[in-house]
DNA sequence: TGGCAAATAGGAGTAACTCCTATATAAGTG
DNA sequence: CACTTATATAGGAGTTACTCCTATTTGCCA
């Protein structure tokens, strides 16, 4: 194990580990991806940059949805975000790094979040391991829902 | 075993397939729909609905893009194609339904196809097949290609 | 505490769908 | 094999979610 797992910091901590994050990459820490970063660690549900700026704006009324958008993809390029895989025409990101897998229904649409202990300890094959630096992994199964299994035509 | 395993029929036998299950699912099969999902199978990388939509006006002039998404979005819908996990603004489709892996480079987007046959065997949670019909199941990596590694600034 | 590259606000621009409606057609029915 | 009708399509207009542009501001290093 190379590092002692630290399991579920807390929200200040999770924000000390962000500005080193930031630090690293040689990106500035401005009020701006404190309070964008904030509040997706905070939200549960996958949120979507529009989501993300109408709570952020409540803190800073002046920022601009374009700034919600770029520090999005900015945290997306260093690794402290992720574009939630199956999301469809609007992108919804997920800044939650503990090991969670994806159901996506092809009927409805929605991403549910599922755990299986079995999938967190998938081993990336050493073949893929020398060609990229990996930073998440996930098992994403796409099918149907019950709800949607129940009310077919 | 359910079924016996065809690993890669040939395309002929993909099409009488695919009109099979059209037909199962009560969907009228229309020229259209044959020459978008024939398009769809020959391409090997992912196509948006702009590449295959400029793909079949050749054999049928007169289709329109919205047919192309509209009718792709129907194969999602049944199952008879995919929507590929990572692709950011232009949805990207796959009708391949035997077993890859996808790894995505966050700074150039890229989307890898590869193979890992341990992958192949992941074992769905009973937990989960009694919530969902499971119709794809892949291992989606993510992280930085070497070739974005080494151009870091 | 300057200086300056990096970042932001605000608005304009764009790409990729998505919706609408009149027309056409697949496929079941007599 | 016509007839019927719900389903599907073409074409164009409309929408949405970004994305680009530029002037201004601001972290942060010296």
């Amino acid at each position: 194990m190379k590092k002692q797992k630290k399991k579920h910091g807390s929200l200040t901590e999770k924000m000390v580990d962000f500005q080193a994050r930031c630090r690293q990459a040689g990106l500035r820490i401005t009020p701006q991806r404190m309070a964008v970063y904030q509040e997706l660690i905070k939200s549960k549900q996958h949120p979507s940059a529009d989501m993300l700026y109408r709570k952020v704006r409540k803190t800073l009324p002046n920022i601009s949805l374009d700034t919600v958008n770029r520090t999005l993809l900015t945290f997306a390029e260093i690794g402290a975000a992720f574009i939630v895989e199956g999301s469809g025409d609007v992108k919804r990101f997920d800044a939650q790094l503990d090991n969670h897998q994806h159901f996506k229904c092809v009927k409805c649409k929605r991403i549910i979040d599922f755990y299986h202990k079995p999938f967190d300890n998938i081993k990336v094959p050493v073949s893929i391991r020398g060609k990229f630096t990996v930073l998440r992994k996930t098992v994403y199964l796409e099918g149907i829902c019950n709800a949607c299994q129940r009310n077919k035509r």
